[in-house]
RNA sequence: GUGGCUGUAGCUCAGUUGGUUAGAGCGCCUGGUUGUGGUCCAGGAGGCCGUGGGUUCAAAUCCCAUCAGCCACCCCA
């Protein structure tokens, strides 16, 4: 091939491809703005602080998955990895805590530098839903709602199952944290090397470790669920109930955690089988703890993200490109007719297409391999009565139409 | 970042134990029609065999490196 090939982990999308992701996002603002989500947008770059912050130093994403480059000796710069860093940030920048709670849709390109995989890209685009200011359990049930509202209209949730899980609140977090390193420390030989780095920075990713040894120790550790206070247990009740009477079926899952300690309470997944080892497609949380983290306000949140890129491999059908009408001069003395019918035409809110070379059979060829519904034949008989022929390119039935209802007769094949 | 598999026309692939001008299907172009597409028929264009080195009389075929994709780990959307 070429020496020009994108960067490792990009790729061009293409209007095929960009159909498909199109369905994803239009499909997701759609039904995000249907609750009161309201879009709205943050520089895909920000100062490296907002992510150090908001994810974590010790966080995989910030310590070896960040495109980071300088401007100026004071100005250290990153290509965001993910979007909710960013809104945080713009809600304390914007003074937007006098007006909670605020509902935000997102969507836009993300990057990290990580070894591409299918369903793993450097560059990738993520739909995202945030609700700011919501202390109550019945947030988190909304935001987990919407999210299979949009999987649903996708037509993919059946090939999902949610996994849920609570992280409790700091206190219990705190309790469940201490002894969990007290017992892993006690089980350190037969911790892989992998796992005992994560003692260190992040435990509570050991729980979700598939290496053989570890499974083995993680199967007697101690269990969360002994260790959450009566309120983080209520709230969980409450969620819980809350996606039963929604109908939105779950399945728990204790080793579904969050390493950072600004998460809290709920977390949750939808994961498929059918993308191999990239299964979560839409995932997120609470972050009660994260605004304040950063230097906001104390103010709770939860949200979730999505790949554009993952949903739209699990799409079945690819959607077909619009159908356009196309305008047939037939000789140079039509030309200019075909130019002005067509702008017409267009004016009028129809699809048209008017090839810019070639004789009546290379330009109904190309009528064709564009899928046109019809074709509009404008030559010399055609002119001298004011009308157009009107061939049908799916029955091939043809007939002569003035150019005064021209329109009118073309929007049936609009 | 670690380990493995792969890389031949625009696409999907074939290419025998290294041996003359590298093949197929689809797609594309031209013609069979002077004002009519899809089907059919005939013809045609298009490959530095990912890239760079090496071994050999001879390399798409063997070796090394490199780039990219894929799979698993890891991480996550």
């Amino acid at each position: 091939m070429s020496t020009l090939q994108p960067v490792r982990g990009t790729r061009d999308i293409l209007p095929d491809e960009m159909r498909r992701h199109r369905v994803v996002i239009d499909t997701a603002r759609a039904l995000a703005e249907q609750y009161g989500y309201l879009e709205m947008s943050t520089p895909v770059f920000e100062f490296t602080e907002v992510f150090k912050r908001s994810l974590g130093d010790t966080s995989d994403v910030v310590t070896k998955e960040m495109y980071t480059f300088s401007m100026k000796e004071s100005e250290e710069l990153t290509l965001r990895p993910e979007a909710t860093a960013g809104i945080a940030r713009a809600f304390i920048s914007g003074g937007l805590a006098q007006q909670l709670p605020l509902k935000y849709f997102y969507c836009g390109p993300m990057f990290r530098h990580e070894r591409p995989q299918k369903g793993r890209q450097r560059q990738f685009h993520q739909i995202d839903v945030e609700l700011l200011g919501v202390a109550e359990p019945l947030g988190d049930v909304e935001v987990i709602a919407i999210g299979a509202h949009v999987l649903d209209a996708l037509g993919v949730l059946e090939k999902t199952a949610l996994e849920l899980n609570t992280l409790g609140d700091p206190e219990s977090r705190r309790a469940y944290r201490a002894a969990l390193v007290e017992y892993f420390q006690d089980h350190r030989a037969q911790l892989s090397a992998d796992s005992l780095d994560r003692l260190d920075r992040n435990p509570l990713r050991i729980l979700d470790s598939k290496n053989e040894g570890d499974r083995r120790v993680i199967a007697d550790a101690p269990l969360f669920g002994d260790y959450l206070n009566q309120e983080s247990r209520d709230f969980f009740d409450t969620v819980k109930a809350g996606l039963e009477v929604l109908d939105i079926p779950y399945q728990l899952n204790p080793r579904l955690v969050r390493g950072l300690d600004y998460y809290t309470h709920t977390a949750f997944e939808f994961t498929t089988r059918e993308l191999g080892a990239q299964g979560a497609v839409l995932a997120g949380g609470r972050y009660d703890g994260l605004i304040e983290t950063i230097g906001g306000p104390s103010t709770p949140g939860i949200g979730w993200a999505a790949g554009v890129e993952r949903l739209s491999m699990l799409l079945g059908r690819a959607p077909v490109a619009p159908r356009p009408v196309v305008v047939v001069p037939v000789g140079g003395g039509a030309e200019e007719a075909a130019l002005t019918l067509t702008q017409r035409l267009r004016q009028a809110g129809l699809s048209i297409e008017l090839g810019f070379s070639g004789n009546l059979k290379k330009r109904m060829k190309r009528a064709d391999r564009l899928n046109a519904r019809a074709a509009v034949i404008l030559g010399e008989d055609e002119l001298a009565r004011n009308s157009a022929t009107v061939r049908d390119l799916d029955t091939g039935e043809q007939e002569l139409v003035s150019l005064d209802v021209l329109s009118d007769r073309l929007a049936r094949f609009g």
